[in-house]
RNA sequence: GUCCCCAUCGUCUAGAGGCCUAGGACACCGCCCUUUCACGGCGGUAACAGGGGUUCGAACCCCCUUGGGGACGCCA
């Protein structure tokens, strides 16, 4: 039987690492096999779904290159489906109205918290003949009493709940919309999901769900829970701990394999490997090798890994998924270097493409300042002699290249009896800035002549004007 | 509180009874390389939560304790 997995987010919010992450467990578990990845939102609370949402998912999913065979298909667009699932469950007597008020529930769930009891549904609706007048019903499954719903985790192996812990929950609303448990399950059950691999906070939905399959007279499907992801705290990770939005990752400088990298390895692993391209986790994974324990999330490792991808990663790619950032500082990349050689020279020193377009800035305008500490330390009178000694040498260099213009600054060091720091420091401030760059011969070759010239002149200016 | 789940360095993990003096990676700390910052190389600090069993032998199996997480909605 074709295996069929899916991701089924609600629409409330962006993407988040942790939903990231179940869906590309489900992702691998059905590219592994050769089956299929359904992705279906699940938009039935109205009040909190939005459209703006639901772009955001599939913005997250796309970047990370989670495509999915079918969908998205939207709850919303199935009321009639759950209405008529609900309608057979109620007439088979399966379901029951309950006139129950919140205002009741809410007394009696108050009664058992303070009796140290678990709060459930006490089942008074089951056996109430005649409707309460003024009060629109909802609809409840009718719970199994006795006996429990034992599961094979495929993850977690067997776990078991007896029926006397479970209520009688809620399918249909009072104004008649269908609920979580009940639309999660007939969606399941109609898109053939055969494998169901979700965050292990629905452990406990899990018994519940079996119990309606089993009411419709369906088999449930394989389940896998996965440990959820932590925050640095140890509590579930959200938005204090951080930034938890996949697309905000991108928006940081984080390339998509280095995400992607770091979620497989964070509760799975493959020996000592660490570095996996996709290709190696759809052959390596396996859904029974994802540990029991949640795991924190460590942005440092993350931050290796992206660097990680941006050193040894293809310069074609990095340049392009570069290309935005240089936009957003509204640098214009014809006003320079080829980017692809700035990322060949930056790419050992930095850690996100954010750095590097940061970093890259002096190769295509003017900067606007000196860094003052390193100009403070690099620009003094004692620098004029070897800028001006390398200005001179530079004009009339025939090659512009690396080996030509490292043997230049040797020379210069070497003539004016200088050490090596006392001449390329200066420069590397006067073209660059700042004290930090790559080395300063690639660094003037990629910056070209002109460009050179200017800026060492500029800086003897600076160093004149505050004699 | 009740139920469910979990427990190896700070973090991610290897480990499926003898291969463990517990391995790797991130981070951290030294040293080397070096005109800066990095990269790279070498080395170091650092863990089986506690207690009982089972066994010739336990990080690994069982039980208890402790700790952590999750669920307990007319949210999903």
């Amino acid at each position: 039987m074709t295996v069929r997995t899916r991701f089924a987010p609600s629409p409330t919010g962006y993407l988040h690492v942790g939903g990231a992450r179940t869906a590309l467990l489900s992702w691998l578990h059905a590219r592994k096999n050769g089956g299929e990845f359904v992705l279906r939102i699940e938009d039935t609370d109205l009040e909190r779904s939005s459209q703006e949402s639901v772009n955001a998912i599939l913005e997250g999913m796309s970047w990370l290159g989670l495509e999915y065979d079918e969908g998205p298909f939207y709850q919303t667009q199935r009321f009639d489906r759950y209405k008529e699932v609900i309608q057979d469950l109620f007439d088979k007597g399966k379901a029951y109205h309950c006139y129950c008020t919140k205002d009741e529930l809410d007394t009696l769930r108050a009664e058992q918290m303070a009796r140290k009891e678990k709060p459930r549904y006490n089942g008074l609706c089951r056996k109430r003949k005649e409707p309460r007048t003024g009060i629109n019903p909802v609809i409840r499954f009718r719970n199994p009493d006795d006996g429990k719903v034992v599961f094979n985790d495929l993850v977690r192996g067997e776990i078991a709940f007896q029926n006397t812990e479970l209520d009688d929950l809620i399918i249909a609303r009072s104004d008649g919309s269908p609920t979580y448990n009940l639309t999660v399950v007939v969606d399941d059950l109609d898109m053939k999901i055969n494998y169901v691999i979700r965050g292990d906070d629905h452990i406990n939905n899990t018994p519940r769900q079996i119990n309606l399959i089993e009411a419709m007279g369906y088999e449930p499907p394989y389940y896998a829970h996965v440990p959820m992801i932590l925050g640095s705290d140890g509590s579930r990770l959200s938005k204090r701990h951080g930034a938890v939005s996949v697309i905000q990752y991108r928006e940081d400088g984080f390339l998509p394999e280095a995400l992607l990298n770091y979620l497989v390895r964070l509760g799975w692993s493959h020996g000592d490997q660490e570095i996996f391209s996709t290709d190696e986790m759809i052959e390596l994974f396996d859904i029974k090798d994802v540990n029991f324990s949640a795991s924190t999330f460590n942005t440092e490792k993350l931050l290796w890994l992206n660097h990680h991808y941006i050193m040894n990663g293809d310069p074609v790619h990095v340049a392009n998924q570069l290309k935005p950032h240089l936009v957003r500082l509204k640098i214009d990349p014809t006003q320079g270097p080829d980017i692809i050689e700035v990322v060949k020279v930056l790419r050992n020193r930095c850690k996100t493409l954010v750095e590097m377009a940061n970093a890259s800035e002096f190769f295509y305008r003017e900067f606007e300042n000196y860094n003052e500490k390193a100009a403070k330390k690099n620009l003094k009178l004692t620098s004029l002699t070897p800028l001006a000694a390398l200005a001179k040498k530079f004009e009339d260099l025939e090659s512009w290249e690396p080996e030509a213009l490292h043997q230049v600054v040797n020379e210069t060091a070497e003539s004016l009896d200088l050490k090596l720091g006392k001449v390329a420091q200066p420069l590397r401030v006067a073209v660059t800035g700042t004290s930090v760059s790559p080395s300063i011969d690639v660094t003037l070759a990629l910056l070209g002549r002109d460009k050179t010239l200017i800026r060492i002149d500029r800086a003897i200016k600076k160093i004149e004007s505050q004699s």
